[in-house]
DNA sequence: TCGTTTAGGGTACTTTAGTACCCTAAACGA
DNA sequence: TCGTTTAGGGTACTAAAGTACCCTAAACGA
């Protein structure tokens, strides 16, 4: 009965699993999704959506991406590093209107063993948007002698501390709130971007 | 068959399910090992085992407290901040002699929905011994006049970095190396936690 | 000593992600 | 047009964590 239709394939198929997939998680949210459910709403069966997606997060990847409004993390310069750095922060709230935080946070648990294996670790660093951007703000702010960093001389782990904390704070409370994001730049990511000659001169005192 | 000698209960049955599961994660890795391998060994079945500890992990980590050489994380005065810093670090090497890389990988990998939710939030925070000897490093430094940062005026999130960033080394690489530890303290740390009132009066510089 | 409560043991079950296989429709190419 | 390759569909399966239930041995208390 259910080949009364003719066959779809490609990228009929693809569009009609991920647009089950993306109401459904808006319906039922990502935890209480099976993957099940998504290939009988779309008509076929698990195979279709494994052939494409090696796992749930990777379709819930997909699908937010491809049917949920663009971020655009391309920060206009806002005049200093402290503001550029709350821009970019402020540019991730549309994920959180979005998408709840238990989702978010179910999302990223079953998402964590993939960043943690080699295969995905180029991702969390060098590929990554955010820490993309921050390469941008960092090189804006040299320019302007507000830090003599620089992205050759940066460290790595400095340079992907911002995705690490943004993650830590969307594991920990499912999003990012005005006050999380003060503390992160002020006391975090200021005093370790803003590097000043001065202070290795004071290294003297004890 | 099992019935021939008499029902262990209480301390004795623990500490067999500890020797057997101690042991097993040795020989197997965490990974590979289930639960049911775990009961079989210390001749007993999951409920035992599961009206103890409600996770695996839980089992692989009272296993690891109880049977493996307890680390003590109370630092020396080293002179400095950076070195109590980098004492502190070095402390958790004997962790990564006795575990393998990829059997902590897993390990956090399944704690990490734990750490996520609130239950275990706090464990994350105030009552986590990294923190603790964090709070006791900076108190010392304040001491020192190293830095005007003390437990009450220092950020949450700052003190709590430390444990992210080692759990980050962790999941990525298995492992603390000593750049790993170079880089951590000299580029993230030293710049966070030596805080000088001067800084301030730069910031009029654009 | 007897009755009650507690916790161990056996076994079967549920759930869900992910896999394996095999048949067949569609696409594609000579 | 025909043969071959590709990918969808159906179904059954595996693996493992965690749960449910029920029976019984041990401990405990009056």
């Amino acid at each position: 009965m259910s080949e009364n239709a003719s066959r779809r394939r490609g990228a009929v198929l693809e569009n009609a699993i991920l647009d089950q997939a993306w109401l459904l998680f808006q319906q039922m949210g990502y935890g209480k999704l099976t993957m099940d459910d998504v290939a009988h709403a779309a008509k076929t069966n698990k195979n279709a959506i494994y052939r494409r997606w090696p796992q749930k997060c990777y379709l819930f990847m997909a699908a937010v991406s491809r049917k949920a409004p663009p971020i655009n993390l391309e920060i206009g310069d806002q005049g200093s590093l402290k503001d550029d750095l709350r821009a970019l922060f402020e540019c991730l709230n549309p994920i959180f209107e979005m998408i709840k935080p238990d989702d978010l946070r179910d999302y990223i648990v079953d998402m964590f063993p993939n960043m943690v294996s080699y295969e995905f670790f180029s991702g969390i660093n060098h590929e990554n948007p955010i820490r993309k951007s921050i390469e941008t703000l960092i090189t804006r702010a040299n320019h302007r002698h507000e830090t003599t960093l620089s992205i050759g001389t940066a460290s790595e782990r400095a340079l992907n501390l911002p995705t690490l904390l943004i993650l830590n704070e969307i594991a920990l409370y499912g999003q990012l709130t005005e006050t999380g994001i003060g503390d992160i730049v002020d006391n975090i990511l200021l005093p370790i971007y803003k590097v000043e000659k001065k202070t290795d001169s004071e290294r003297e005192c004890e």
